[in-house]
DNA sequence: CGCGCACTTGACTTGTGTCAAACTAGGTGG
DNA sequence: CCACCTAGTTTGACACAAGTCAAGTGCGCG
């Protein structure tokens, strides 16, 4: 891990250099962040509590089970959040991108481990000051709860794809929902990135690596998408979302 | 649904009479809720804002999608919490036992609908009412997120679950679950009752009725547990905790 | 006593997993 | 600049865990 210099970031958008540090002001993701929330004297403090992060892609943000020292913003880039098996099943309990708050759980160690699938920065908080910080500020919980809420939600739908949909279904549902995402990010489009691999859509869809492939082929083959390298084009999006079954 | 007037509970525990009203002071779940952070003279003023509420068995306290007008505390009983595919296809998201709170989501609907499965008893809080006295009390808040990281911490256990788990671990890792449940509520016991159907189990797990009916046989035939009517003992609770793999 | 409902059991089917081989693209070095 | 290597992906043939369908069993209740 290395601390950001003010180095460009990794999706190649162009960098002022005008400043040697992190300000909260005009960060990128702050209208989809928790920071959202926050006045600008309050931003003020927060910018004194955080520090940008570089990851290159495959680094470890944090592994489960390691005691929670700090909590982190996604500024940039994407990761996977993993739970392992002890013989090795792996489940991936989803992805994180750029405007999440990763350390959401509050407790004293991470229930997954963060890895970055591509180049990745997040804002740095230790996790006492971070706290310090929440307790002074109940708006802040509260939108941090709120999020709670909200992921708690999504976690009941993984729940409902993982026990009761078929493969063709979970795949239908995860390039819908994936779209959906990058549109609130405001990346509103047809063709998705996907910067996960195959393994690590099955093992988040709770499926091989095969079955997503042969899935993926087969929306291929009736036009449905258009495999892309790095990604898919969404060529029936309706068909799509009416596969997913929702 | 009917306003408790102070009748005897479901399990057939003695009730006093003497009070008209509920008081939380020596309200049975007290320790084991979020009213556990509140000091005594917050007590006074949540006392004012609950609500007992008697639900028979198979009674909707609520359904999804329904709007979230109330929170809940379950005083006593069990219940069954649901998300529906359009098609009929079911998934249980968890089953709600005395202390817990329902309602944790903060949105303005349900994202599941909550049926009891024995006869329940639940206070009941107006949620304009209570999110004004979260506003105005912030450790209450904090607990409240606190409960939704443990929450979501319980979904991730079950989504690998449900994504990576044979059908006999499934079941072997509910009763265990359901083991550690009661013991935290202070019904540490080697025989489990379990108030909730094959069928409901079955939604729970991701599994058919007639899958998780194969597994219990099993394990009963192989001396691990021993099905008695209305639930469960474990023989081989060591043995169960290493089918159950986690 | 007998009806109804929940559960169990058996025979068979099937969707998805497993194993193994072939393909493809991107990167590297001769 | 092309040949090779590697890692990721696709495809095919086959196996099996869990689902489906259809009887049975047993128990509680009127």
């Amino acid at each position: 891990m290395l601390v950001d210099t003010g180095s460009c970031d990794a999706f190649g958008t162009a960098c002022s250099h005008r400043r040697p540090r992190n300000s909260c002001v005009d960060c990128k993701v702050r209208p989809i962040s928790v920071c959202s929330v926050l006045a600008l004297d309050e931003l003020a403090v927060l910018e004194t509590l955080g520090q940008h992060l570089s990851l290159d892609k495959r680094q470890v943000l944090y592994g489960q089970e390691e005691p929670a020292e700090a909590v982190f913003n996604v500024i940039d880039g994407s990761l996977r959040l993993t739970r392992l098996l002890s013989d090795g099943r792996r489940q991936v309990m989803g992805f994180a991108l750029p405007g999440d708050f990763l350390g959401l759980a509050r407790e004293d160690r991470f229930s997954v481990s963060a890895e970055a699938l591509t180049p990745v920065t997040v804002c740095r908080f230790e996790r006492r000051a971070f706290g310090a910080l929440v307790d002074d500020k109940p708006h802040l919980l509260r939108s941090l709860h709120e999020r709670a809420g909200h992921e708690l939600t999504l976690a009941q739908d993984q729940m409902l794809l993982l026990g009761r949909r078929t493969a063709e279904e979970r795949v239908a549902s995860f390039l819908v929902g994936l779209r959906e995402r990058y549109a609130r990010m405001g990346r509103a489009s047809v063709t998705l990135e996907l910067p996960m691999g195959r393994q690590d859509m099955a093992d988040y869809l709770g499926l091989t690596i095969e079955t997503v492939s042969r899935m993926l082929t087969r929306l291929d083959r009736e036009r449905t998408v258009l495999i892309v390298p790095g990604g898919v084009r969404l060529l029936d999006p309706a068909r799509l979302e009416a596969l997913a079954a929702s």
